[in-house]
DNA sequence: CTGAAAGCGCTTACAG
DNA sequence: CTGAAAGCGCTTACAG
């Protein structure tokens, strides 16, 4: 069956307490019986239990990570640079998904409850922060992930939504647009407001405050930025640039102005916002405000190893920075 | 500190075996003393230890999933396949990704053998099948997943590349489309040659065998959809359809027809294969064959917890259905 | 430098 | 129906 500590420690002619010395290199052992049991280790091919280790010194070496759903294109970013800095530092990274609501959450805690890890990655949900403050409260160590501008009231990983927004205004004041349309998301989403603010704030300061009339409500689906396009036409107003605050929806404005004879960017610039695939392939490529989500799940996976190596969690988010990449949508 | 089962008892005044029972379901318990336990265990909020479970049973419930990278789109859709099956069987899922190749190898083979995990679930890497072959053969119950055609001589779930590939050719020639080209992946994948296997036999099947002249070899980028394209029109050759053997290298043959002047699908009906988002959002967009990439992370799951059970792993690939998605990129 | 023993938090024969 | 005890595979004071 399995090999054990015992079986080395039996065959290497040394105590269990020894082998474990020797596995963890407590270095209080004779060089020669230390090269010993070595050998037996290779030969018997021993490799510790991980959850006897684990049981023995009250940590299991894994992180728990709970994101909504793998479907957004931009969520498997954002684990991978989970997984990147956690394989790095050989720690394990258990994954839970949200797709079943309330019940996938109480399965979540419960497997939280049972210490099946040792700290908390959670990408905010829908609709669970209640239970999930719940578990910070009860002392777990734990860093947020927000990619919506929730804002949540514990350790927390972000990105500069208000800057975003203020640099996809500059670039389009830049190219002397200056009757813009933008497309939101719905407006619950922090994010949203964020991005709006910032928009908003530059074109002020550029003696061209925004109308009312040059903000649509879209949610941030494809259809929606062709549905604003249709309802631009016909409503007759003129505009020379649209500021869409998602790659998807923008990929449907484009669709929508090249329907109605229009070009891109001729007579409308287009800028997006997120950085998706999809940006790369629309006709033309989006020029996006980029969200740098492999660096979201990175820096919070070290900021939460560092909690687990006894660093305090810092109390203020940690805000990365957007960035603009310009392509052919707004730039002939 | 944490309460344990002791303290259960304690509180409960019984021992902890009839705990254990209680919470085990064991049923041997008298009812009034199982009523009593499970209040203490509510009141204290109790929560057996997941690993103390596993080292007594010599279980873990939890499936470790090795796949190359989360960068390709559809790696998600296989993960949240296996996810969705693992979360409503109470199964932990520990993800590893390939990204640092043989050291990330390395890593996940030494996490198995501290038996972290009761079995794997492993999207066939680049180049470690013969690490993961040895696993297998270390009698560790195992799913591969297979999504380029290896066809790895383990328990295996795949999709019909040879069906998929005929049924891009069935709906070409039900639009009386005579002369298409085949642009490919590289060819040593095993997926290629079964598309172009199943695409090829059913022209020649209609009297209208493939020439080489109709073959190019791509590498599965929108560039290479591109490239063929130009090279086409320099070399003149007259064309009615296109099948590009993924979603992304068929986008890039639509912005070079649209590029060169002509239409799709009027002169040119291009048909893709994957079925990933890409494919909704090209102008027009593209009809292709979807790969049941969520489906084959089902399968597999499901699979790896019967053989759990107990139940026998099949010994022929499991081998789940293509089909065909017909949007603008054929039929206008 | 080394080992016997207790402990981590459970489960499971075994005996009653 | 119930409990004392051994065991899962490690680590860690403690003593020498």
């Amino acid at each position: 069956m399995r090999v054990t500590i015992g079986d080395v420690a039996l065959h290497a002619g040394v105590s269990k307490t020894t082998v474990s010395r020797v596995l963890n290199d407590r270095g209080e052992v004779d060089a020669e019986t230390a090269r010993r049991v070595r050998d037996v280790i290779d030969r018997l091919g021993y490799v510790p239990s991980a959850r006897a280790v684990g049981l023995a010194i009250g940590r299991t070496s894994t992180v728990g990570m709970l994101v909504p759903s793998l479907g957004w294109p931009w969520m498997s970013q954002i684990v991978q640079g989970v997984a990147d800095i956690l394989e790095a530092r050989k720690y394990g990274l258990l994954l839970y998904t949200c797709t079943r609501g309330r019940e996938s959450l109480e399965q979540f805690a419960a497997s939280v409850a049972a210490h099946s890890c040792d700290g908390l990655l959670v990408v905010v949900p829908e609709d669970g922060m209640p239970y999930i403050t719940r578990l910070y409260e009860r002392g777990l160590p734990m860093v947020m992930i927000d990619d919506r501008g929730v804002g949540p009231a514990l350790p927390t990983v972000a990105c500069t939504n208000l800057a975003g927004g203020a640099s996809a205004a500059r670039h389009l004041l830049d190219l002397d647009r200056l009757r813009p349309i933008v497309l939101t998301g719905r407006r619950e989403f922090g994010c949203v407001r964020e991005r709006l603010a910032g928009f908003a704030q530059v074109y002020r300061s550029a003696g061209r405050p925004l109308g009312d009339e040059q903000i649509i409500e879209g949610d941030f689906t494809v259809d929606c930025g062709r549905a604003a396009m249709d309802q631009l036409a016909r409503s007759g107003r003129g505009f020379d640039a649209v500021f869409a605050m998602n790659d998807l929806s923008a990929a449907g404005v484009i669709a929508g102005i090249r329907e109605s004879g229009r070009t891109v960017p001729g007579d409308v610039a287009v800028i997006g916002f997120d950085d998706v695939e999809v940006a790369v392939h629309t006709d033309p490529p989006l020029t996006t405000i980029r969200q740098p989500m492999h660096e979201m799940g990175a820096t919070a996976a070290e900021l939460l190893l560092a909690a687990l190596a006894g660093a305090p969690l810092p109390a203020e988010p940690t805000v990365l920075p957007t960035s603009l990449v310009v392509r052919g949508s707004t730039v002939g």
